[in-house]
DNA sequence: ATTTATCTACGAAAGAATTCGTAAAATGTT
DNA sequence: AACATTTTACGAATTCTTTCGTAGATAAAT
């Protein structure tokens, strides 16, 4: 029974992508990658970083000077809870709105929306 | 030139979502839904209310006794807002992703699936 | 007209998120 | 060893959201 991990705020979710695409991550190249998106102390980005790892988000490895961070939890999971969401709140639980309103106006091209049909396919043959 | 709406916030997207199905309401009509879905105190949504006015979320008309609130941000365009902040935040911009993740998890109806065809269909005869 | 009910206004409290200053601890340099 | 740098820890200030109590205004009922 694993107890269900908070939703990460905005800011929160910036520092999981960096460490996602970075792998276990020190503070320090957190923040060097952070700053180059915004202006951002390093003691901010450490005070996050510490909440992150209070709430769970984040685990961290103490044993040397520098702590080294790394994501408890899995971009996938992630990125479902929060479609969830949102297609909670703003579609009335509707994944169709949902999509709808993403490709919509966005302009997508033919290449994605090929990808988008083969995945359809591939939705249908499975659940037969 | 018109000036960027704030993001509503969830409790705010509730209330939106009542008066865009109901049209122009009272706090009490609002208030009187919004309880059959959780408790909350009729001044809690008042102020709530009154809030997202000052926000601009909501206009007012305060000639009669009891003030009618309507929503000045359509359903379509905060939808996209909140779609287009999610597929930033989370999706680093690609809307594909954020459509898979959405259709991955949620078992859609065949007739779902095919509406989807068809719009798809349409994305792509339109932009030729 | 007095009472009752409804509604708005105001402000305060509590909790979350963000920001950062300052200090202490660990490490590195000369 | 003395000094400088890096990092962590702590806590305070700020802003935003949510909640609601209380009071005052307006309308309705008797």
């Amino acid at each position: 029974m694993k107890k269900k991990l908070p939703k990460p705020t905005e800011g929160e979710l910036e520092i999981l992508r960096i460490i996602w695409e970075q792998g276990p991550s020190t503070v320090r190249t957190v923040n060097d990658r952070l700053s180059t998106m915004k202006e951002v102390g390093y003691t901010t980005t450490l005070k996050i970083m510490q909440i992150m790892a209070e709430k769970g988000l984040l685990k961290r490895d103490t044993s040397g000077k520098t702590h080294i961070y790394h994501s408890s939890v899995s971009k996938q999971k992630t990125q479902q809870q929060l479609v969830d969401r949102l297609m909670e709140a703003a579609f009335g639980g509707s994944a169709m709105q949902l999509v709808m309103q993403a490709l919509g106006n966005k302009p997508s091209t033919a290449e994605e929306i090929k990808e988008i049909r083969a995945f359809l396919d591939q939705l249908e043959g499975g659940k037969k």
